[in-house]
DNA sequence: TATTTTAATCGTAAAACTACGATAAACGAT
DNA sequence: ATCGTTTATCGTAGTTTTACGATTAAAATA
């Protein structure tokens, strides 16, 4: 059957899993490090800088706009990216909540 | 070909992106909310708690475990779980380099 | 208008993920 | 020694992810 039963879990776990399947591959973690960087990008400088094909990285580009991480701004014949404040601090205060009950609590 | 290149990124990287796929399901993140709530839970209570057969809640646990997030201990025939410090502290101060470089930078 | 550049999409293949029933292994209790 | 409980592992099926070449679409340029 494999259904996912998301229903089955509180929204909010169901949407920090979502964000944080976006960063569970290093070379969107790298997309992010470089827009954070340079401020925005265009997109050919981010396959230059990574060591996989185009198609490749515009389907990472891809699922991090999807999930809410980045967006893409048309510029003529090429794209602009950057940061998605809402998504990224979507981001920040998930993870700091469950963070908070996370942290230094082990046996 | 389909090979993972991961060594074509930097440690930083390919490890926060392995640490993030673990969180990348909401019975893991549920699992952890439960471990940092009750400090320690035998598998049974986890498997009462989620939604998901035996079976697939002892997978996740596995890749939690494998990824360093907690921990398990033989009590007898139960195995008690816990969160892990030094994979949780990991995960937080590898999540926080790039947060600090990525928060309130948008364009 | 034809050409070039840029980036998304299509098609596809291999691998990994998710889920579960069935089985096995380990231990306590009878 | 046998039985019941607990949890890991095996086998398997369906889905998703990752990757790439090839193609398409859109815009600038010649």
């Amino acid at each position: 059957m494999t259904r996912t039963k998301t229903d089955l879990f509180t929204p909010e776990e169901t949407r920090l899993a979502e964000l944080a399947k976006a960063l569970a591959h290093p070379a969107r973690i790298a997309i992010l490090k470089m827009l954070a960087a340079k401020n925005a990008c265009i997109c050919g400088e981010i396959v230059d800088e990574l060591p996989l094909a185009q198609a490749t990285v515009s389907q990472h580009l891809k699922e991090l706009k999807n999930v809410g991480l980045i967006k893409g701004e048309i510029d003529g014949p090429k794209v602009c990216y950057c940061l998605n404040d809402d998504g990224i601090k979507e981001l920040h205060s998930l993870w700091a909540a469950l963070e908070s009950t996370v942290i230094a609590k082990c046996c």
